[in-house]
DNA sequence: TTTACGAATGCAAATATATAAATATTTAAG
DNA sequence: CTTAAATATTTATATATTTGCATTCGTAAA
């Protein structure tokens, strides 16, 4: 009974964190240029939003770390996309929510 | 071009703005709860969740404030319940990304 | 091996968030 | 009008996040 209702904190506390990873706007930016498979680099990224490149990679570590995205080195770079393609229906979403 | 890449800002700050307020745990634990149109008061989700009415009226608050619930006050009562059903899609979401 | 490029990390300052205790507000009942 | 129940707000403290600079690390080319 205890066990279940720590799974349970623990699942929420997971989920908590996937999403908190997700919710920042310029993460979001970045979840959006990753839609439908692609896979780019932290230059690119840095460059497409016009952010520092530590604080790209700053963001970047964050959604990988809590699951959001994967990264492959290639060579000097390094690529990131999405870890779930499902993950983009979520800021299809709360997209179609907040433009109304 | 330049008012649209505001606009643009706008919509990634308006769509952060609500993923943030859901990205809690104790504030998924709530949506849950008010999944299926599902209306519960302050004392009702306060006792179900085991967190103070102070705690709980701020997560609340939060909520309605980024646009993710609705509330209406019948007496002493206040109710809460979903904006958008569509949202709970997102805990589902989340949620089957991060049981595996 | 030296150099240069791309990426990641350590750090610090500013800012934001979470929590709960205390207090205030709103409403219904007496 | 007074009281009590349900919410909301205020306040204070602790904690976490964001950002960019400076630096370091990893890799490939000269």
């Amino acid at each position: 009974m205890l066990e279940i209702k720590e799974l349970d904190i623990d699942k929420l506390e997971m989920a908590a964190s996937m999403l908190k990873a997700m919710a920042h706007p310029m993460r979001i930016a970045i979840l959006k240029h990753l839609e439908g498979g692609k896979r780019l680099t932290v230059t690119e990224i840095h460059e497409l939003l016009g952010i520092e490149q530590s604080t790209t990679s700053h963001h970047l570590g964050i959604l990988k770390d809590k699951g959001v995205l994967c990264s492959k080195r290639e060579g000097k770079n390094t690529f990131y996309y999405l870890k779930y393609e499902v993950l983009s229906q979520i800021v299809e979403c709360v997209h179609s929510c907040t433009c109304e």
